[in-house]
DNA sequence: AAAACCCATCCGAGATAGTCGAAAGTTTTC
DNA sequence: GAAAACTTTCGACTATCTCGGATGGGTTTT
């Protein structure tokens, strides 16, 4: 296989994902769970609390506020972000529910921005959260419009992972599901990727039809019920379709 | 020196850097950049996708979500962070200016979060930007608060270095500035760090008065006049002070 | 209060694995 | 359609990463 790239990269990043996980340790601790020497360790902490990714205090090692700088500026860069300004709190505030700005990275969906409703946090849902595409009302929003040998080229290399018990697992669902997307021009997902919780998203298109993301309402099964659920889709269509001339005229 | 850290560690996270700095680039472009040999960069570029942490496309390598992610969690896990809720709105709607919570890490000063006035996106003003402690009002709120030997130890290691024509480079009058911030209990920066803009911070310090952060109010010099200031000043202090109740009663 | 223990840090020899010149392959330019 | 520019592959050399073991500080146990 990959004999090929750097093994200090890797395990660099194995610690720092460690770290982000579990929110810092020491040394041993680290060793422990990474089943790396100590020493060897130690050695890496170092390095990484010199490039300034890592501080310690006290022989805890964390993370610092580096990863908020780079993720900050790179996602001031992408132009969905920019273009969704602050119609995503305006879809909270219509609906009165989390509204979440999604991409799609590395084959999974990810979450840009979030915009909290009346709640408290959503441990689920933050900056940088990642999840299968087919799971989710974004994240089949966006399969929706993607060329369909790409789709199954995803289902070949991922599968479909049960994430929750309704999550979709059968192809033919899913791109039966995928089709109606395209004709009601949202997704829906309920409780496939948390039990008890309602997703609405709309997907963002550029003007060459490329999906670059999806805005996505997400509540309570018991407050988003049949009724409220095409005012909620119309609301982040709406908003989907705001976002895309602002795209375009970027 | 240093000739123990291990230094692929050090040479992945400079590209990294460089692709934070100036939002991703190509193989030769970066290996220009950085000086250093075009087929050592391919190779670090390819370790650091592998990690996840950088994508390629079209030649064209970034840095990925992944960053966000780290960065928030562990923004989640601070405790001044936990603190302050919605003070910074609260603050940002009764003065109508930008606000920031900000934190010390590795003798700097650095934004945690902003919370945004009517005003648009401010290019200094982001999660994560960091700045010298000496030459802004929340920095200085926190100097402060700090023993004065360690200030002494700061100014000795890191210099008091001009960032404009108004930064305070003279230790004397920075230490009389420091007593008269405890005296009134809020710093102010005008023109020190930006050019036009004035800073009003307040600090956050917790029940054994060792200092946590600070809530910084920042605006246009023209719209913050000397009769605004001390009204400016009791709402930073307001919501510092709610912070650090809430911050004890965690 | 001594001993035992835990953990971070230091050290250094040995060998893995990072490094980079050069060549091959690919894309863009003129 | 040739040349230029750039990415990617290859492979040998040896720099440098690796990790067992020693050291020492700090804390708990007996």
């Amino acid at each position: 296989m990959a004999g090929t790239s750097n093994q200090s990269v890797g395990r660099a990043f194995r610690i720092v994902d460690e770290l982000a996980e579990n929110g810092g340790g020491s040394v041993s601790e680290l060793a422990d769970r990474l089943e790396m020497p100590v020493s060897t360790v130690h050695d890496y902490l170092q390095a990484l609390v010199e490039t300034g990714y890592v501080t310690v205090t006290d022989k805890e090692y964390q993370t610092t506020t580096r990863f908020l700088e780079v993720g900050h500026r790179q996602r001031h860069r992408l132009e969905v972000f920019k273009a969704v300004r602050d119609e995503l709190e305006t879809v909270a505030e219509e609906t009165g529910e989390h509204a979440t700005l999604m991409i799609e990275e590395a084959d999974q969906a990810v979450i840009l921005t979030v915009q909290e409703g009346p709640d408290a946090i959503n441990l689920f849902a933050y900056p940088g959260a990642r999840m299968p595409l087919h799971a989710t009302a974004p994240g089949k929003a966006m399969l929706a419009h993607m060329a369909d040998d790409r789709v199954d080229e995803l289902i070949a290399q991922h599968g479909l992972v049960a994430v929750t018990s309704r999550t979709i697992t059968d192809p033919e669902i899913l791109f039966e599901q995928l089709e109606q997307i395209r004709r009601q021009g949202y997704a829906i997902d309920e409780g496939e990727r948390i039990a008890g919780m309602v997703c609405i998203a709309a997907p963002i298109l550029d003007k060459s039809d490329r999906i670059r993301g999806a805005i996505c309402v997400c509540g309570p099964q018991s407050r988003i019920d049949e009724s409220r659920r095409n005012e909620i889709a119309d609301v982040a269509k709406r908003a989907a379709n705001v976002t895309q001339v602002n795209l375009d005229y970027v």
